[in-house]
DNA sequence: CCTCTCAACTAATGCGCATTAGTTTCAGGG
DNA sequence: CCCTGAAACTAATGCGCATTAGTTGAGAGG
């Protein structure tokens, strides 16, 4: 290539790579380069490039499970609609790891984490992402971020939806309608994600001075068995207004509640109201648009990127808040608490 | 790290890189390198590897468009699924493309392409991927699949949906309902996929002895505008008993269809019958399910996988079915013409 | 006891580029 | 006519690895 423009590689790197040190150069000698470059179809090589630089502008995606789930009802997609408008939009590409959904999570190995550093960064999704191999990666100062809350590991930066804020203003709307007395339905799981939102919950109680405690959370292995037409009418009569439930992966709290209500032989928001903390499943879309919370998944991966790349430039400036705020949703399914002794 | 585990950077390549070459090792030495490998978190740089190897287990994905795009009608997701699950199972590592997301498609500049050539090998979605560019990958020998029928560009390796085949069944199957006047509405879109659904709808036609001709397909820029209740009317007049629509990204022809056949006051099957050439778009998910084919898409990302890797095995071997079956639909839809005169 | 042959490594080289030290050329100044 | 200095390049080096030539050490054979 060189010797085809008559010059040296020096000069070629010079006019292709853009000449960030300013150093001089003969426009003619430009030309002849860019010409020669275009007729030959030459093009610089970028593993050789990242080599010679020591970045190549690739930033990871890694996933404990496929990041492409099958499941439709999935909730990865539209955080990686942000997470690729903002990288293109920072000049990264994406490399999606697929070590972990290769042979099942339980085969995963070690090392398949460490391919990770093949990347000048990663994202890393679901918490179930080893501890230690992780820890490892963020020890040796690999620009490493989690998507969701994730505490237990210092030092590794994260963004998350702020549950905690939006289910209190959940409740607190409700509380604001009128409702006294509110119930949580919530799964068994003990994701962060659960946990803040029974924490926002009871917070909201607290704020709007209404009775919080344990009677006020029904946490079940099995909503669709123990959520039934029977308990809710038992409720009512204990002067439950309004129940709220949790979002889940399969949406389980929220089909258990809307399939005991409707049981019952009564609907929302005329006889109580619910709400839901987040998005409803895919399949429910149809339905009445819950009362609720939507959960930004296209800017927490977008915010993701963006504190990726931040951490990425060495820069220890902890951005201030890893909390991304989830917008109210007014819905159709609660309202006022229908007129006691109705 | 060579240092670390007391051998030679050549013995260290050696072990972490699979020794094809036979050399003999002892296990003793060989574990030694591995647990230091571990205990460092050290990974064999893949720049650096590839620059040496020129190959580095990284499979590109490479879009006009956003991979992931915010309309979510879109039918890129099913193809990744099977993308990432056989990239995974050959062992490659997956490589999002952003340049061309980047700034929108009139942007992207040509350069952006030439980055693919950071993976071993790419696959491409979208027509529009530039032909010069992609011409000049292909002739450079650079491994690239098309994932959809693409045969302008010689030389192009590409995998795609049998329309054709798919299509003309579903006339055959109307044909064998009683069906004898059958007409398609048709985009005013150019792509393979419109083209070769027309064919295969001609094909059945013919095949069937059903009168064919210009007469048969209704091609319109404006679906909605022109699918009008009366012109359902006149159609079905003049004996047409059936209509087909091909499938776009928006689902226009299908929609059209619906409303006119709704607004002249008219069901499916019972008045005439509808079939669909694809999927319906997932807001139509809820209503009936259409009579027609589905498009495999995963299965056609996993396809694709599956010829990339045979091409970057260097094999000339050509795959002798770049066509994956589409799958015939019952829906519900269509069935026997109404009794004549009724 | 010395050469020969394996076994088991190690030294050296190059991939294609970015980058940092030069090197050459030419115009003025003295 | 020599010296200085800027302009416009070029030579050399190293990134981290794979690979190809060695090199060393330990028996085996004579």
């Amino acid at each position: 290539m060189a010797r085809a423009a008559g010059v040296s590689q020096t000069t070629v790197s010079l006019v292709l790579g853009g000449n960030k040190q300013g150093i001089v150069l003969q426009e003619a000698t430009r030309e002849r380069v860019l010409e020669a470059a275009r007729s030959l179809g030459y093009v610089p090589d970028p593993a050789a490039r990242s080599l010679a630089t020591a970045r190549n502008s690739l930033m990871g995606v890694f996933s404990f499970t496929a990041t492409f789930p099958t499941d439709v009802q999935h909730s990865y997609y539209p955080l990686l609609v942000g997470v690729e408008q903002e990288a293109a939009a920072q000049g990264y590409d994406l490399v999606l790891f697929t070590g972990s959904s290769a042979s099942g999570p339980e085969a995963t190995t070690p090392e398949a984490l460490d391919r990770v550093r093949l990347a000048d960064g990663c994202l890393f999704l679901g918490r179930h992402i080893p501890s230690r191999e992780l820890r490892r990666l963020v020890d040796d100062g690999y620009p490493a971020v989690h998507l969701g809350r994730r505490d237990e590991l210092e030092g590794l930066a994260w963004v998350g939806a702020d549950y905690v804020s939006a289910s209190a203003d959940v409740v607190r709307r409700l509380a604001e309608a009128g409702h006294r007395r509110i119930v949580l339905v919530r799964e068994d799981d003990d994701a962060p994600a659960s946990t803040d939102r029974e924490r926002g919950f009871l917070e909201g109680l607290e704020a709007a001075g209404l009775p919080g405690g344990p009677a006020a959370v029904v946490r079940t292995a099995e909503p669709a068995a123990q959520i039934t037409a029977e308990r809710i009418r038992a409720w009512r009569a204990e002067g439950i207004t309004a129940f709220v439930a949790e979002e889940t992966d399969t949406g389980g709290a929220w089909r258990a509640l809307l399939g005991a209500v409707g049981a019952a032989g009564l609907t929302a928001p005329e006889h109580l109201s619910l709400a839901l903390l987040g998005s409803p499943p895919a399949d429910l879309a149809a339905g009445p648009e819950p009362t609720g919370f939507d959960v930004p998944r296209t800017e927490l991966g977008a915010t993701a990127v963006r504190l990726l790349v931040s951490v990425m430039s060495g820069e220890d400036l902890k951005p201030p808040e890893p909390l991304v705020s989830c917008a109210f949703r007014a819905g159709t399914t609660a309202g006022p608490p229908p007129p006691a002794g109705g």
